[in-house]
DNA sequence: TCGTAACGCGTCAACGTTGACGTAGTTTCG
DNA sequence: CGAAACTACGTCAACGTTGACGCGTTACGA
């Protein structure tokens, strides 16, 4: 009977326990699919991201994991490889299955497609992005201030061995349509244009080691004057600083380089990055009470801004 | 109507068109919920990991998604810290949801207690672990033949600038009780103890960067003569390098250093590191099929061996 | 022309829960 | 002592599918 199963009261012990005997006498499961289809409740939220392969997000689902689990409920992971299709596919999938809500780190191609979800009753955070409907609430990273913290540091040659560095340049994600580049953007225009303070070069490639590589040689050959980096992610930032060794020059004497995300491998790598971190622990426990909230009572939490912090390692 | 949602034929192109008229009217989900609640089935399997922050994984995630979808699955990733309570507690919700089976990294200190879900009805497939049970099967990495490759690599110095090695210390995962030591023991008993090809030192610790990194310290302290190290897996192995290194000494001159699994880091971690390749795809592929015909037909299949390879870069 | 087979389509129980409702039994209070 | 209020428990419709079943219609062969 399921005011005992599920400890509502209204029953006497006597009966309780008559009950608890019959449960483990069967064994008795409860099927969990029988009581979402009448409920309309799973106790489960997926974290939908693009890729897995960066560390950056696995880091994340151990945030947003730990958080669920808390909260009481299951966490279940799944990948689009950044294909806006796939992605439809499984927030439709999530919708006919009961899923509680959906983290959502949105594929770069996909447009206000999500927001058709929202719109039929999915939760959804999304993950610095921010979509314009009630049902949806996002919880993003102070880019701002961390590109800001990234180029002062660059700028003043802050760490001690180092020196103020004149010329930067961006490797950024080329994949992101242009109202969706935030890490960019807060670059660009950072004290404005023309003050000498905005980048020297912008350089577009994959969001990949591969990518920050090839792309590191382009700037090394059409902008010998560069002498610090800011790379949208630390992969970039790790395969940008191997086109710089790999084409005989040091990090961080001749050039210097800042990632973002502060993955863990940063800290192992030679030299070690610097890196803006971003706060995983704390995105994923915000993401997940920020969809309890809106599943529980429908209206939409405020935005969240998460801080960032500038570590300083070998890089830069 | 199910005969036209699900295309199985038995009625006329004209009710057929009547019915597809009013679903997109009525913009009509399937709710796969009861769908499952009724068929058992719900075309989704689970990848439990044990670990999500080593590479391998998400790496092995990768492989598992990609044979899901060609075979028409949606694969949900669960991780389960390797603690046994919380795999004994996904699996039972995987049971209670319908899922159509489990691909299972067992947690390190989990017993038989996954075989119990087997019993019920949940097709398991594990990754490198043997369960004892028809519901069960098991698909895994020809694991002897890696580490007989590595060690002859190391003992002949097969790469043209190294030299051969004499006293060769493994590095081994200390959390994984004795029957499960796959990788160290073929080690062990290569070719018999006592003939001098066997280990000279075997330290266990943590599979973790860290772990790698302090059972070397150990080993440079308590065993100076150490001239070629084999790690379980390439977490610890970089992480060995990175304590080879801060010894001031050198890798491979002083000491060669050889991985498994050649998870991507390995390629770019300066020196390259010679690893043993898992194959994650072919693992993905091959354990997806395993789990649908075990689902499928119910009669278990057999074993499967997906053979591996030595990736020689720098480090030996 | 009739019998039979094949086909198209509607009906309905079943899947395992939840939660509203009803009823019997017990307590409380005037 | 009787009515009212409350408590503990049983009953049952509903959730949205599937798939077996059965009925009516059409086609076809004898």
């Amino acid at each position: 009977m399921s005011r005992v199963v599920n400890d509502e009261g209204g029953f006497s012990e006597k009966t309780r326990g008559r009950v608890l005997a019959a449960i483990s006498e069967l064994d008795y499961r409860p099927n969990l699919l029988a009581r979402s289809l009448v409920t309309n409740r799973s106790n489960t939220l997926a974290l939908i991201v693009t890729v897995i392969d960066d560390p950056f997000f696995p880091e994340l689902a151990h945030g947003v994991q730990a958080a669920a689990r808390s909260r009481g409920l299951t966490m279940y992971l799944a990948v689009t490889e950044d294909r806006a299709d796939l992605e439809q596919e499984l927030l439709s999938r999530m919708m006919s299955q009961a899923i509680d809500g959906a983290i959502l780190f949105p594929a770069s191609q996909s447009g206000t497609e999500p927001l058709h979800h929202a719109e039929l009753g999915l939760p959804i955070v999304t993950i610095d992005i921010e979509f314009d409907h009630p049902n949806t609430c996002c919880v993003r990273s102070d880019l701002e201030d961390g590109v800001l913290l990234a180029v002062e540091h660059l700028r003043s040659g802050a760490r001690s061995d180092s020196r103020a560095r004149k010329n930067i340049a961006m490797l950024t994600n080329g994949e992101l349509p242009l109202e969706r580049r935030r890490r960019e953007s807060a670059f660009r225009v950072l004290h404005g244009a023309g003050s000498g303070y905005g980048p020297a070069v912008v350089v577009e490639c994959e969001a990949t080691y591969d990518g920050g590589y090839r792309s590191m040689q382009r700037v090394l050959n059409d902008h010998p004057e560069v002498d610090g980096v800011f790379a949208y992610n630390d992969v970039m930032a790790i395969g940008a600083i191997s086109a710089i060794k790999d084409a005989g020059r040091t990090v961080p004497e001749d050039i210097a380089v800042v990632g973002c995300d502060d993955i863990e491998m940063s800290a192992r790598f030679s030299p070690g990055l610097t890196s803006i971190r971003l706060d995983r622990e704390r995105l994923g426990s915000e993401a997940v009470s920020r969809l309890i909230e809106l599943r529980d009572t429908g209206i939409r939490p405020d935005p969240v801004t998460v801080p960032v912090s500038l570590v300083v390692r070998e890089s830069a």
